[in-house]
DNA sequence: GCGAAGGTCAACCGAATGGTTGAATAAGTG
DNA sequence: CACTTATTCAACCATTCGGTTGACCTTCGC
């Protein structure tokens, strides 16, 4: 139970875990360093940290004291399938989709 | 602000609300066959729908003592906008689709 | 009008979120 | 060693989530 997926769209979910996220698109950062545009508290960044380490959304390792963040976007794949796959199907009639269903997994 | 994208991830965080989704591609529902598959209460379907009505994925309307849920997959649109905003990934596997129906839609 | 069906509401529960502060740990720097 | 920096941990707090049960209201069928 508690897929990944869960876990994926759980922490996009919270802007400030999206800003984070986009804010790893340029680069690694170290956790203060994320933390800084932002006026929460550094505990507070760390905990959203651990909520998108958990989603696997981003990776953490540390050097020395600092600790590295970095994006890891592949963990986004499934969400991305199941919300491209859902528009896709919705566009389609539900008769194919059956149709596409019987065929693909033998299903009636 | 407490922003729509975030209610829209929030309610796709959830297994049995993606699964409700993926149920009313196929028609309209009352909210009594919504709950049927489901082995939870009927309160608790019902406090499903408000979290997706509250993100505009579906609407819902009263007909006589019948209360229509109706897909509104055009919420997604933001949300779709975002993630694909990290489009260095590959948009759509087959093997991961296939695992989107088997979970989603194989349930017998 | 009566009873059953369709849904929500209210109260409750345990767990998770999202934040705080202050103490603790770990690792560089003088 | 002493200090500072980097980060987490622990405790606390208010709110939300995901679920339950039981009461309630509305509407349909007889």
């Amino acid at each position: 139970m508690s897929e990944q997926i869960d876990h994926v769209f759980a922490a996009l979910s919270d802007g400030t875990r999206r800003a984070i996220l986009t804010m790893l698109l340029e680069d690694d950062m170290a956790v203060t360093d994320v933390a800084e545009p932002f006026e929460m508290s550094l505990a507070a960044i760390s905990k959203h940290l651990t909520i998108l380490t958990r989603a696997g959304l981003i990776s953490q390792e540390k050097r020395g004291r600092v600790k590295w963040c970095k994006l890891e976007p592949q963990a986004m794949r499934e969400a991305i399938v199941w919300i491209e796959s859902f528009g896709q199907l919705e566009a389609l009639n539900y008769d194919a989709f059956e149709d596409f269903l019987a065929r693909e997994l033998g299903q009636s």
